[in-house]
DNA sequence: ATAGGGTTAG
């Protein structure tokens, strides 16, 4: 087709009504305007159409397949857009047929293809296959191919596979050192993406923040923090908004509250937008690092808010015992906020944590599958039973527990053992133990929770028994610590501690605030405290 | 003439 006509295509209506379509009830009009007036059966038209219904987000594969089968003869344009479309749907393979069906009519791939074909493979079987093609067709140093082929690899778990490609590519790009780094996050190898990040000659900010979120997803936090101090002081590192969420996510879930801070004011001063994501990232931080009202100032000053803000908002509110706030938040978000979901649900859930508010627990559980149509999961289980467990209403968590439609999870029995320790019900918080300590034998803090319940009904020799038991199954408890910052200095501490500088004056305050907390709590817990795993049994028995 | 890869808040 000459230039002219490409140029008489473009500036026609129709055209341009496609370029701006975003929904498929438009397409669908617009199509049937073109056929009407006869210029659907245009190839460069009908290719248009085809990649809005397979490619786009808000695309229809079927009604693709309709226009696709109207093509009397495809171009490799249009067998692309339907091997992406496909590897976009449930089932991906069926791109691997449109190839299939591409070779069988002899269109030739291009370097488009393969990319788009290694994303349409559904197990590695496949995908090595596809990569057998790939090196046939001589397409196997394009980088876009090895990204895509390091990215498929480390989907399906294969890392020596992803970095065969990578080391056998002479010429990679920092997409590809990225898709590596990326592999071996999401298959828990830190370490490894961390060797390979550092191997990098190019770094951008896509790469770091790659790195940094791949630390967080493996709970690294600490890690993503010392990494984003690094590059923070790099001139040519750009910090991005995906950086800076990460970073803030890691701040938030460990509790540094001066790294965040920086971040907030770097904000700031360089003019970021932090109306959604950002917003909400920081009202997460500052709830979880207890700046309750810095977080609700923040998430008045937003003028756009989505469900998950909103959550996050409540939830913050809800850990930092604001229960009633929480409570009226969420009415208010019912009246004039987003429509609540899932994860809104186990915020509000988190806030009636407390004896008074059990009865609304109830209600609320009740509203979000009756009146809003979610069905409850787990989580939502799991902190009904929490709450119920803590009012001391044991039956009603029984049978919540005997008639929920899943198995319950080591949590959720842990919240149940939990409200067997603080109301003492011995018996049924035995059987809850055992329960979870045959669910979750590695987890040494399943083990302490029933040790503290023996404690507590002085059945030394139980004690004894679990903590044989732990000897022989060679469980390692990590002491619960916790540290607070002032001015940049974190001052840690763990149970019977008596390090810190101030440690005299520190106890006499809380000796002065309970009595009781301070010898309640040592025959029970000091024990598992690994700093104490010499003591004496015979201190223990002698309950000092 | 049309299109493709790596990061992203609960």
């Amino acid at each position: 087709m000459s230039r002219t006509f490409s140029k008489f295509f473009s500036n026609l209506p129709f055209l341009r009504l496609l370029q701006t379509c975003c929904s498929m009830n438009e397409l669908k009009q617009i199509h049937a305007q073109l056929t009407t007036v006869g210029l659907a059966r245009f190839t460069y038209i009908a290719s248009k159409l085809l990649a809005f219904c397979a490619v786009d987000e808000t695309g229809d594969i079927d009604y693709a397949q309709t226009v696709f089968n109207q093509i009397s003869i495809p171009t490799i344009f249009d067998f692309n857009s339907m091997i992406m479309g496909f590897s976009k749907t449930s089932k991906p393979e069926m791109g691997l047929s449109v190839f299939a069906q591409m070779r069988r009519e002899n269109v030739e791939p291009n370097a488009r293809t393969f990319p788009i074909l290694a994303r349409a493979c559904a197990c590695v079987a496949s995908l090595c296959q596809v990569h057998g093609q790939i090196k046939k067709n001589g397409h196997d140093s394009d980088v876009y191919v090895i990204s895509s082929l390091i990215y498929m690899y480390s989907k399906f778990d294969a890392m020596d596979l992803a970095f065969d490609v990578f080391e056998e590519c002479s010429y990679k790009n920092v997409v590809c050192w990225t898709s590596l780094v990326t592999g071996y996050c999401g298959n828990g190898l830190v370490d490894e993406a961390r060797e390979v990040f550092d191997a990098m000659s190019e770094k951008n900010d896509v790469s770091c923040s790659a790195m940094v979120s791949g630390y967080v997803s493996n709970e690294c936090f600490n890690e993503a923090i010392e990494l984003f101090c690094k590059l923070k002081n790099c001139a040519n590192v750009k910090l991005s908004r995906s950086l800076l969420l990460s970073v803030l996510s890691a701040c938030a879930a460990v509790g540094a509250f001066e790294e965040g801070k920086w971040i907030h004011t770097y904000l700031d001063n360089n003019c970021f937008d932090y109306e959604l994501e950002l917003g909400t990232a920081l009202i997460d931080f500052y709830g979880k690092c207890g700046s309750i009202k810095t977080a609700e100032e923040i998430f008045r000053k937003m003028t756009r808010k989505d469900v998950t803000t909103w959550s996050t908002m409540i939830f913050g509110l809800a850990i930092n015992g604001n229960n009633e706030v929480a409570l009226e938040l969420f009415e208010e978000m019912e009246q004039t906020g987003p429509k609540p979901n899932a994860v809104t649900f186990v915020a509000i859930l988190a806030a009636c944590n407390h004896e008074i508010l059990a009865n609304e627990g109830w209600r609320l559980l009740g509203r979000m599958s009756k009146f809003y149509g979610i069905s409850p999961v787990i989580e939502h289980y799991g902190c009904m039973v929490d709450l119920l467990a803590r009012a001391g209403r044991m039956k009603e968590a029984e049978i919540l527990i005997n008639t929920m439609p899943m198995k319950p999870d080591g949590a959720l029995w842990g919240s149940f053992l939990n409200g067997c320790l603080i109301h003492g019900h011995i018996e049924l918080g035995k059987k809850a133990g055992k329960h979870l300590i045959q669910l979750e034998p590695e987890h040494s803090g399943r083990y302490v929770l029933l040790a503290n319940l023996y404690a507590t009904m002085g059945s030394w020799e139980s004690v004894m028994r679990l903590r044989k038991m732990m000897r022989e199954k060679k469980i390692v408890t990590v002491p619960a610590w916790s540290f607070i910052e002032i001015g940049g200095i974190v001052h840690k501490f763990i149970v019977d501690d008596k390090s810190h500088s101030q440690s005299r004056d520190i106890y006499n305050l809380l000796y002065l605030f309970n009595v009781d907390l301070m010898s309640s709590s040592r025959g029970s817990v000091m024990i598992w405290d690994s700093h104490h795993n010499q003591t004496d049994e015979a201190e223990l028995l002698s309950g000092n």
